[in-house]
RNA sequence: GCGAGUAUGGCGAAAUCGGCAGACGCAAGGGACUUAAAAUCCCUCGGGAGCGAUCCCAUAUCGGUUCAAGUCCGAUUACUCGCACCA
């Protein structure tokens, strides 16, 4: 078959009928299948896309076919700093390249054949789609969600923007890979810690792969302690709060620690010390920039002048200063227990403090420093109590005496979302000398981004030197104002995009509530694990922020989510132009058409498993296709019954069989995206087909209903070569075989007359025989034992025992 | 260091709730058709012993539970991913 024309032709007929449009009277039968929008690169479509979004179509087509009315839109993620990078580097304008990207990507997109709703296409840089994106950002604003502080963020020098937590990895700048260094700036923060409970629990009711959910839960990072004061042994008895898991230690604490940048620090550093800790505080800030990664790195500190007061026993220690408590967690300040923390004792030891022993193992050496739960000594009225228990009653002690309770503290910090780079959605802020920060009114939305700017970096944001985008009128008193010259993080608008392709032209509000609550959850939502802990925590997070502000009514945005595997180069390391190991889809799909290279990318390997590339088996998918098609044809060409009667005789049966075999597990296999198995149960079915063809008396008309479902269970995974298959078998009059109903399994013709056992002697396998259906366990036994292989073997020995595994084996235990 | 995951032929991979390990395919070898090639069709194909029917070994390694273990339990090794001074 010609591939590339009948594609063609299909594709554009497709098209004309507008099959792939979501109708709203369906909205009951809604079937929401989502692909991660993606990013529009200037190359075309890579393997990663392909892989992503060919197989999930066929499981979108799949749903269709059963009945079910698919939403599958498509659209780009089309801010963000490569875009802007290209440009510092070539000078062609951002939203000019961006342009020129998506229109490529959406006729390669074309082109593979998928089933998108062209029609709900969202572009997260139109202004028609920012405009929400920034009204998002008022609603959070208004509710509180949003605020405005001096932070210390993550910078990166090479890229010159804050980055959020989330975007630096091992210290680096996600994108350039340059060391992130910190800066104080002051910046818009979206209190997504307000939902750290809520976002931890939701992942308990839904279907997930458990890894990212477990990243997730480890992102969050939720520690169940308490809250101890340790009131400074000053005129002022400071109050430091210190946050711990262990307070069964309580009684052990040799000193204090507070984080370098901790407020209370040059308080509490008296004049002879003031120096060194001065000293310590920049050391600190620097060695933050440098080498923040290293774990093994020295401990190092210096002692304030200053003590605190033990509130459990009264004890004077002294006050240090070290870089290895973070700010950041907790409190920022720590009690250090240097007999039952590793980090604590190392510290201790370089700087000569005492270590007290107040936990002791239950039985056995206790070897300091001893991080287990143990059996509590040197602790007063406690001694003797152990682990959670002790915990338990030191806490309610400390809340009795005023000076502790118990907390529950998360890892996870709010989401910066200010950045200092021209291409994105416009912070809708304005300042005004009087009214401070004062919001956009949604009237006045969007605010539009410039396209005359700059855009080359200063260390300041691109649109601050754009005079006609910053001088505006304070909205509340109308005197001159600038706006916000920040843009917003590019997940704040790829977090809510999945809410505005159900209503993507509304022009009054980001969508309907109503439609919403009827699409929404997406059912099945496909794309990579490089998300977990952003994208996919954000869109929760937003989610559930404009569930609480009552814009909507669910809980979770994604029911069910899968990840697909990772196409590795030739040489089993990721692909890079670097390395010269990037596989082009191009050349394949040129020589062997998009369904081909689209069903072998779903045969070849394990679809959330990926795996290193190689074409090996790609030609043999192309000679299933053509052994499918020649079958086809031939049937096509059969009259009914051959000039026999050879009608419900075994070899019929057989082929039935094969046949509801084959609707059952691949059925089974599409809903599991186990597309690899699918295949081979098709080749299977073809398999059995043709050798029903090779007897002498065959059933025309079977053959013609096996062959109608064989090219129907295919067509999700090849649809442009089915539809011309099913053309072939006479089904003109059918528009598309997408329109037709997906076979369903029979049952009772997966019954068979006898069925083959394995019989074991011992549980060692000593033959194979046919064992008729429905006989009893004990009829069953009884023809074993006289099965003439059997028997013999059996001779002057009693058989104790037989287990029978109905359809599979017969184990008979003998003595 | 902590957490999660993976490990099966020459290769990609299958294997329901613990029930015939290797489905389906690739590669390889042999054969048919052909003047020849391509295409197509048929056979063999985890390892070892044997002429043979058969027998033994085999799912990273070691041990356990069970009539029966790739699957469950415990330990070990290797690799991948995530987090990483989180008090």
């Amino acid at each position: 078959m010609d591939m590339k024309s009948v594609e063609k032709k299909w594709q554009e007929k497709w098209e004309q009928a507008g099959m792939h449009r979501f109708d709203r009277k369906d909205l009951d039968k809604k079937f929401y299948v989502l692909e991660m929008f993606s990013y529009p690169s200037a190359a075309k479509l890579h393997l990663g896309h392909w892989y992503n979004y060919a197989p999930a179509d066929s499981y979108a087509r799949f749903k269709r076919m059963q009945g079910y009315a698919v939403f599958q839109p498509m659209g780009f993620d089309a801010f963000g700093l490569p875009a802007e990078n290209y440009a510092i580097k070539t000078g062609v304008h951002p939203k000019d390249s961006t342009e020129q990207n998506i229109a490529n990507m959406e006729q390669t997109l074309r082109e593979m054949g998928a089933s998108f709703d062209w029609s709900a296409e969202v572009k997260t840089c139109d202004p028609s789609y920012y405009k929400w994106t920034q009204w998002m950002f008022l609603q959070l604003y208004k509710h509180n969600l949003a605020y405005r502080k001096e932070a210390l963020v993550n910078w990166c020098p090479s890229c010159e923007t804050v980055l959020a937590n989330e975007q630096v990895v091992n210290g680096l700048c996600e994108r350039c890979k340059s060391p992130v260094s910190r800066r104080n700036m002051t910046q818009w923060f979206f209190r997504i810690t307000d939902y750290a409970e809520e976002l931890l629990k939701g992942l308990d009711k839904i279907d997930w792969p458990e890894k990212t959910k477990q990243m997730q839960r480890n992102w969050i990072g939720k520690s169940t302690g308490c809250e101890i004061i340790f009131n400074a042994d000053n005129a002022d008895k400071d109050e430091i709060r210190v946050f711990t898991t262990r307070c069964d230690t309580v009684f052990g604490v040799n000193y204090v620690v507070l984080a370098p940048e901790h407020p209370l620090l040059r308080k509490l550093t008296t004049e002879e010390n003031r120096e060194a800790v001065e000293a310590y505080i920049e050391y600190a800030a620097k060695a933050n920039d440098i080498d923040r990664l290293s774990t093994s790195r020295e401990k190092t500190g210096v002692f304030t002048g200053s003590y605190a007061i033990n509130p459990v026993n009264g004890k004077r220690i002294p006050v240090y200063t070290a870089d290895y408590v973070l700010y950041s967690y907790g409190t920022g300040a720590v009690m250090a227990v240097s007999a039952h923390d590793e980090r604590d004792f190392e510290f201790a030891k370089k700087y000569n403090l005492p270590v007290t022993q107040v936990i002791k193992a239950k039985k056995g050496e206790t070897v300091l420093p001893y991080t287990e739960n143990g059996v509590l000594i040197n602790s007063g009225k406690f001694d003797g109590l152990y682990g959670e228990e002790a915990r338990e009653a030191i806490a309610a002690y400390l809340t009795e005496i005023g000076k502790g309770s118990k907390k529950i503290n998360y890892r996870l910090r709010d989401w910066s979302v200010s950045r200092q780079r021209y291409w994105g959605a416009p912070i809708p802020v304005i300042y005004c000398p009087d009214c401070g920060a004062v919001p956009v009114p949604e009237e006045d939305l969007p605010v539009e981004l410039p396209y005359d700017v700059e855009f080359r970096p200063t260390g300041k944001s691109p649109l601050a030197s754009h005079e006609g985008f910053m001088n505006c009128k304070c909205p509340r008193c109308g005197k001159a104002a600038r706006r916000d010259p920040d843009t917003l993080d590019t997940f704040v608008c790829s977090s809510w995009y999945y809410l505005r392709y159900p209503d993507a032209h509304n022009e009054k509000a980001p969508f309907d509530g109503k439609i919403i609550d009827k699409m929404l959850p997406v059912d099945t939502y496909v794309g990579g694990a490089e998300h977990a802990c952003m994208h996919l925590l954000y869109a929760r997070f937003l989610t559930k922020a404009l569930r609480d502000m009552g814009y909507i009514h669910f809980d979770e945005p994604f029911k069910r989510l899968v990840h697909q595997g990772v196409i590795l180069g030739p040489d089993g390391s990721r692909m890079s132009k670097t390395k010269g190991n990037v596989i082009s889809p191009d050349d394949y799909v040129k020589e062997y058409g998009a369904d081909t290279f689209r069903l072998y990318l779903m045969f070849a390997f394990s679809y959330t498993e990926g795996g290193p590339w190689s074409d090996d088996g790609i030609k043999s998918i192309s000679k299933f296709m053509d052994r499918i098609e020649r079958i086809v044809e031939k049937i096509a060409a059969m009259p009914e019954t051959n000039g026999t009667d050879a009608k419900n005789g075994s070899d019929e049966k057989e082929l039935e069989y094969a046949r509801h075999y084959a609707i059952k597990q691949v059925t089974k296999d599409f809903e599991g995206f186990s597309f690899n198995t699918a295949v081979a149960r098709l080749m299977e079915l073809t398999n059995a087909l043709y050798k029903y063809d090779g007897q002498a008396e065959k059933d025309g008309a079977l053959m013609k209903i096996v062959a109608d479902d064989l090219v129907k269970l295919l067509a999700p995974a090849a649809p442009a070569f089915c539809e011309e298959l099913w053309q072939k078998l006479g089904h003109t009059d059918d528009y598309s075989i997408f329109q037709t109903a997906y076979p369903v399994c029979d049952e009772k013709k997966l019954v068979r007359d006898e069925t083959e056992y394995a019989v074991q002697i011992n549980s060692r396998i000593k033959c194979k025989m046919m064992i008729a259906q429905g006989l009893s366990q004990d009829e069953i036994r009884a023809a074993v034992c006289e099965n003439e292989e059997i028997k013999p073997l059996l001779e002057g020995k009693t058989v104790k025992k037989c287990i029978v595994v109905p359809g599979r084996l017969v184990n008979l235990i003998v003595g």
